[in-house]
DNA sequence: AATATGAATGAACGCTCATTCAGCAAATGC
DNA sequence: GCATTTGCTGAATGAGCGTTCATTCATATT
């Protein structure tokens, strides 16, 4: 969860460890995102973040380190963006709504940053791809508490809500992944309120029908 | 929707062209799927299909050439593969039932090779991207007739046919894609079975769900 | 048997790119 | 005011790669 997790620095002070590393991994990303990691060199990172090339490797080990930290930092930002959009809400089908809707968002925000997570994941090695996947998979745990607790309370009836977590975050992520079909079909609220008509609706109880309407969350 | 699609080679006989393209591109799957496209060298590929380096370049243009091959034989491979599993049923949630089926046991069986067309496909110059894509979408039509027809025969309720057809796909895909966490939860039967309880069931009239029922498909 | 053709080889070439390092500038310590 | 440390630079290095091509080999043709 920390910044670093284990990638090292030559430099001793930590406000420009951090500061240096955002600059460059930002710079890096725009990149990675536009032409992927293998076509862009260390010395395109090092102009597009306005830096020598001998910098970067003040800051870290070598290449791979900078995909790494950038993966994280997509991972890092829907674990940060997502929760505050529903903790403060009280009825479970509002929160499953607004989890929705930010996922959502933040992947729309990050659009090519997250075609690029999922291009990219596979190609750090293991030890570091699993650090990634658990981020993906506690991202995921919150959707999954979510639908648990509008189930526990009699709102929703899922068949297998494991599966349905999963399509939940799928749909969020096609919107970044498929954006060349949908663009031309739906705009992003839309595509939101569609998601909820496919997904949250077939599964809503009796009751849950009643409050969900009510409500008009998505 | 030919072998080629454009790339050219020296050698004249057509047998031979497409014994050797299959011979090389086979073998650069499994390296680009273990190893992703960027990392797997040309002298890697001609080792991996015991030729020598000159001979690939006898029948390709040049290592995207590979690349573009490789993902068209996927590609190529749903389109092949799949409609004959349904053409002959009768019934139309048999029918919808199959398709799901087929696409889940033809992405297990190019289970690397399909998580290798998401990542590499845009790797691709636009215009082969597109060839891709447009292959992709084809692919879709065919669940999303199946899924009309369902419809149109009063079996099925869904509000968006469209994006439903892309859950579908989604739901197929992920079975290669999420392999790291589906694999001790699920072998390839139960997860078709979920797949159904989650994306046809919800949205079955009281004739398809008595129909469904009765067919027992899934 | 002599010749021609097309397939196949793999060493060599040139280029790209990750990484290094000798040196500069500024800050800090003595 | 000198010495040392820290941050930073960017040209240089060298390994690895895609691609080429002079050559060999196998088969067909005359």
């Amino acid at each position: 969860m920390a910044l670093s997790d284990d990638v090292e620095s030559m430099v001793t002070d930590p406000d420009l460890v951090s500061k240096r590393r955002g600059q460059i991994v930002d710079a890096a990303v725009r990149l990675f995102s536009k032409q992927g990691y293998a076509r862009t060199s260390v010395q395109q990172i090092s102009k597009e973040a306005g830096v020598s090339t001998g910098l970067i490797y003040q800051y870290f080990g070598d290449k791979d380190d900078i995909l790494f930290l950038a993966l994280k930092l997509v991972l890092d930002t829907y674990e940060r963006d997502i929760p505050p959009q529903f903790i403060g809400l009280d009825h479970p089908l509002e929160k499953l709504g607004a989890a929705l809707r930010a996922y959502c968002v933040v992947v729309d925000n990050l659009r090519s940053a997250t075609v690029l997570a999922y291009r990219a994941t596979r190609s750090l090695p293991v030890r570091r791809r699993v650090i990634i996947e658990n981020a993906e998979t506690r991202t995921n745990q919150l959707f999954k508490d979510v639908l648990a607790e509008c189930i526990g309370q009699g709102l929703l009836k899922v068949p297998n809500i494991e599966l349905l977590t999963y399509q939940y975050v799928h749909f969020s992520h096609a919107w970044a992944l498929k954006h060349w079909a949908f663009n031309d079909k739906y705009d992003l609220e839309s595509y939101i309120h569609e998601g909820g008509r496919l997904l949250i609706e077939p599964f809503l109880t009796e009751q849950g029908r009643k409050d969900w309407e009510r409500l008009a969350i998505i």
